[in-house]
RNA sequence: UCCCCAGUAGCUCAAUCGGCAGAGCGGGUGGCUGUUAACCACUAGGUUCGCGGUUCAAGUCCGUGCUGGGGAGCCA
């Protein structure tokens, strides 16, 4: 008999005969027709769960079925047949249910059919995916992963690995961990009394890398079309529902482009982004949009999305609408310091309510890399605002000038020598070029309506979180 | 890291002024029914987050630590 997966079962015609394997959600009894079982079985191949009928006269229905709780994993084989009850169209009337894996310990299984928090499952990290939100966001996060792929293969991007552990500190976008392996108990010093980074094991000091971009970038600078999809680390002492000490990021960079170029790639890719989500996914997509939503208008804002062409201002036109906004901010508006999460949420909620890109920000608030404007005060930079989840991409036009780069370094106090490779892509043959980083969990929240970062990926890493 | 709030049974929560620790779900047992978060009865289940303090008496008040939530900063 041939072994279907739910999603396929569930669309088969009644009378095919099958067998399916997956976890059991719920069992129901009933004594009609001298007893009988309802399995609701999920394997995990999409939303729907199969509902298994056992019936009494089932060799090991006393044996077995009878003492199935949730969490067991069973195997059953019979036949699909339209189904006598509601709630769904087809079941499996089964001639032959095996156990194979008991839950020991029924009492205490910590996924329970009943509605948990979010906060309670993140405890049991492990377990979690076997619950309908969890299952749900990670075939949400796969389906989003590969259309990241689809997407920038379908655009002659190529796919570039940067490193994970890098042992230059210039990237420049956070506080970075280290990675070593001294003896903390044994540190070696030097005569100075500093701790001797020769004896470590790259001969140097090395971290995990918190962005990509400066190693995508001389990619960029050979293949034209390039990003990078991988694990970023920060060290901040970041506690908010936004935030991940380990997160996914993709960064494209392109050559031969300018911050508008830029923008209408990261455009673009949103738009594709969700377009793919709701074709691929709607099963998930509708539950997050019932159950997840507050509004339950999470697929109708994401339809519009790609409807809709997103708002573009200049970071001067944003303080200027800021400052005629008849809502009162905590922190004042001025021309020269950053947006805050309250601005941003301004913009994007209430004044334009849709996606809102800014560009042209004060050279001041970005960094070193970001091309300076014409007009001396001003850097190439854009940040893409959307509703809920605020600041989803950052990008820029990068500084191809190497006088213009070095005047910056100089500045900043930045000590040229530590640039070196990146100096030379200005030296030999510079081309100018832009490129953006996604946030790849806040994505997924964006998409889904999940509330808290640390729900949208399978083990959460934050400050004092690094369990499983 | 800062401000505010919370932590009680396996889970979700209640407990009046500081005065005997409670319910629903889940588990077990029995009953009923092509069931749908099934239903009904009985039953087991507690270091009230940790440490210290006030009090005749602390789940409740005070201090402190830890964890979680909301907001802020850093950012993606």
């Amino acid at each position: 008999m041939v072994w279907m997966k739910i999603k396929d079962a569930i669309k088969a015609e009644p009378g095919t005969r099958m067998t399916v394997k997956g976890w059991l959600r719920t069992r129901r009894d009933s004594k009609a027709d001298g007893g009988l079982s309802f399995l609701v079985v999920s394997d995990g191949t999409c939303f729907d769960t199969l509902q298994v009928v056992a019936r009494g006269d089932l060799p090991n229905y006393q044996e077995d079925i009878v003492r199935l709780t949730t969490g067991c994993s069973i195997e059953a084989s019979g036949t699909l047949v339209e189904s006598q009850g509601k709630g769904q169209n087809v079941e499996l009337q089964a001639d032959e249910i095996s156990v194979l894996g008991w839950v020991d310990d029924p009492d205490s299984y910590p996924v329970q059919k009943k509605r948990q928090s979010f906060e309670y499952l993140r405890e049991v990290a492990h377990l979690r995916p076997r619950t309908n939100t969890f299952g749900a966001v990670a075939r949400v996060r796969h389906c989003l992963s590969m259309a990241v792929h689809r997407f920038f293969d379908e655009r002659d991007f190529f796919y570039v690995h940067t490193p994970v552990i890098t042992a230059s500190d210039c990237e420049g976008a956070g506080e970075m961990f280290r990675v070593s392996t001294l003896d903390l108990l044994n540190l070696p010093l030097t005569d100075k009394g500093d701790i001797d980074f020769e004896q470590d094991f790259f001969g140097r000091e090395a971290r995990l890398t918190v962005s990509g971009q400066l190693s995508v970038e001389t990619y960029c600078c050979a293949l034209s079309r390039v990003y990078t999809f991988g694990p970023t680390f920060r060290a901040e002492n970041s506690n908010t529902a936004r935030h991940l000490s380990e997160f996914w990021m993709i960064e494209p960079e392109t050559a031969f482009a300018d911050l508008n170029d830029d923008a209408d790639l990261a455009e673009e890719f949103l738009k594709y982004l969700i377009d793919e989500l709701l074709t691929r996914r709607a099963d998930d997509m509708k539950f997050f949009n019932q159950w997840i939503d507050k509004d339950k208008t999470l697929v109708q804002r994401l339809k519009g999305i790609i409807e809709a062409k997103f708002r573009r201002i200049s970071y001067t036109e944003a303080v200027d609408v800021l400052g005629k906004a008849k809502k009162s901010f905590e922190f004042p508006v001025k021309w020269g310091v950053d947006l805050q999460s309250e601005h941003e949420r301004y913009l994007t909620e209430e004044k334009f309510k849709q996606p809102v890109v800014v560009m042209d920000y004060p050279k001041e608030i970005k960094a070193f890399y970001m091309r300076q404007n014409d007009d001396g005060k001003t850097v190439a930079a854009m940040d893409v605002l959307v509703p809920r989840v605020g600041e989803i991409i950052g990008g820029s036009a990068r500084e191809e000038r190497l006088d213009v780069l070095d005047a910056r370094l100089d500045e900043l106090g930045l000590p040229k020598e530590d640039y070196w490779w990146y100096r030379d892509l200005r030296k030999y043959g510079t081309v100018p070029h832009a490129g953006f980083g996604l946030g790849f969990e806040r994505m997924i929240q964006f998409c889904t309506s999940m509330a808290n970062i640390r729900d949208v990926i399978p083990f959460p890493r934050a400050p004092r979180q690094a369990d499983f």
